[in-house]
DNA sequence: TAGATTGTTAATCGATTAACAATC
DNA sequence: TAGATTGTTAATCGATTAACAATC
């Protein structure tokens, strides 16, 4: 399944679980394109890949779409995942209510730092790093999320590969290093602002040549 | 320019600024390409798009080059934005040292929660909503930070939107709808997650089917 | 039936990359 | 000079989309 295809089904699935087409029960490829600022064609064409079809001049059924998304992604049983750095990044992902309800389940949160070691963050006690071995194995954790300084990351995501995770998410602002088999999402944030900045300043020349 | 050439030369200011390039002064695409997980024709057009020219059999100036790409996304100033959400995450921003190096200025962190306002976040009082379009109007912010939960951020959006903001970064896990001259971008969190989880399950079975 | 909407094909569009002349 | 590496062209690749027959 290509890869801009994967994005899209996890932007699906986020969608469907909002209020509105829930209330609805149908949604047909035209309304989710206008909602998710698509074409009802690649809609269509996204749907297609999964083992599900819509029904002629209805659309979709929403829970069944749903629950055909969650399985396709991986998510129709909980993703176990563990959080390394407990600043206020890491606290926040490990307390955050909307990663568990799209299915996520955090088995761990880890820092170098031995003075937030055994503290607490919501339930977790803060682990050191010698922790994330076992951990990783006795959890079945595949995805690691990288919450630390930039400085630091490139390190934890070499511990979190050698303890055998095969994804990881990367929180920081800098540029990763892995093993071919490891699968590395950048969370965009220093990324994203960037390219905001770039749009935003080129709209206001564009203007700015517009008026002149 | 395209939209993919843009996101990666955030990449590259970013990769510049790494310890190893500056070291050595001068890199070639074929370095970069390399360092990135990229092709060096890549980078190569990449570059052409700018107004910077490489030299023949060295490569391009890491300080020059790292000046016009900063220049061109319009970070060779300081990019202002605001942290709408005085949470965890949102905090997480404010104090974000990576972020500042990078070139953005935090104006202003903003929360609806009451028992959150005048309370201090590093050196940022936290604000009332109501304090936003003189904010955004006074330091002439155009890029707006959503650090709400998922069920707050379309209001927040609209929030921003109306008080005159022109890129939003979305950390919540829902869609936002916004007009069209407003530019969003996802930071990807739960959707990096589900992505991950979906190439770590058929990596999986990729696996098994070839041991079986 | 008329209207709506699917699934799929083929055309279009745009991005990536291989190749190479230019040249330091 | 020989080796390295750029900038650019043209070819390739892959994703998006328009169009439409099928059908509820």
């Amino acid at each position: 399944m290509p890869y801009p295809v994967v994005r899209r089904l996890a932007r699906y699935r986020a969608y469907l679980s909002d209020a509105k087409p829930r209330r609805q029960g149908w949604i047909s490829s035209k309304e989710f394109a206008a909602d998710l600022g698509l074409t009802s064609a690649t809609v269509r064409k996204d749907i297609s890949y999964l083992k599900f079809r819509g029904l002629t001049s209805r659309g979709y059924n929403v829970r069944d779409l749903g629950k055909v998304l969650s399985a396709t992604l991986g998510l129709d049983r909980k993703c176990n995942v563990v959080i390394v750095g407990a600043g206020n990044l890491g606290r926040a992902l490990a307390v955050h209510g909307d990663l568990a309800r799209l299915g996520f389940k955090t088995c761990g949160v880890f820092d170098t730092d031995p003075r937030l070691q055994h503290r607490k963050v919501a339930a977790f006690v803060i682990q050191s790093m010698a922790a994330l071995p076992t951990v990783i194995n006795n959890y079945g954790v595949s995805i690691g999320i990288i919450a630390v300084p930039a400085s630091a990351a490139q390190a934890v995501a070499d511990q979190l590969v050698d303890a055998g995770v095969r994804g990881l998410l990367n929180l920081a602002c800098v540029n990763l290093t892995v093993p071919e088999r490891v699968a590395v999402v950048e969370a965009r944030i220093a990324g994203g602002l960037a390219e905001l900045c770039c749009c935003v300043r080129s709209a206001a020349i564009r203007e700015s040549a517009a008026v002149a």
